[in-house]
DNA sequence: ATTATAGTTGAACAACTGTTCAACTGTCAA
DNA sequence: TTGACAGTTGAACAGTTGTTCAACTATAAT
């Protein structure tokens, strides 16, 4: 004797989003949701820079960076340039820039 | 003898949020970086639903479905009102459609 | 060739997260 | 008041995550 409206469960169901694109939605936001990659992302926005340089400025260790950094990759947001003895990393997309911004204003009121 | 940009690093430093801003901002990611959470966003954008309807709908106990929204509903995200023996759930806040639609543009590509 | 630096990688570890379970509160109906 | 149902809660557990460490590759300079 279950108390619920079936009338409404059976009329959002149809409505949900498809089980795979769920999951990468909830996949980017959980790369996005670590202060670490949103301070790479973030930093990257203003300037590639190499993974010392990254490391520098967040006071990290160039280990920690690289491996965020290939997270961050293989999810396509950064890409990567070797250039000599360094590798320079760049946002590969200016989508992120939008959520980021999009995010910031939900939080910052 | 560090191979690195210092004036670069100098440079984007100054322009790097606040520590407590870049916290909210990944906690709120972090809220978002579930597949549990996201559905029950998105199905209370349809509708707003009791926890047993909730349930039904994701196909999960109503336990794991209150613990989620308890999270949801600490960072403001939903609300909560009860009428009766049910607990009524509801969005607080559009901004999240917003984001949502914006996540999902950015994956869906 | 040798050495030093830049970055990557995988294993290990601690910290955290989501679900389950059982016990609980509160509300309605009989 | 008793019983049934809706929802909440905290502890426990397994699975995941981020950083560290040490070993490794690759490039450049001497």
């Amino acid at each position: 004797m279950e108390n619920v409206d079936l009338d409404t469960v059976n009329k959002v169901k149809p409505k949900m989003p498809d089980t795979t694109l769920l999951y990468e939605l909830s996949d980017f936001f959980k790369l996005m949701g670590d202060s670490t990659r949103i301070r790479l992302l973030w930093a990257l926005e203003e300037n590639e820079m190499c993974v010392g340089e990254l490391a520098l400025l967040l006071n990290m260790t160039k280990s920690a960076v690289s491996h965020q950094l290939k997270a961050l990759r293989s999810a396509k947001l950064v890409k990567a340039q070797k250039r000599g003895k360094n590798v320079f990393y760049a946002l590969s997309d200016h989508h992120v820039r939008t959520v980021l911004e999009m995010a910031l204003e939900h939080v910052a009121e």
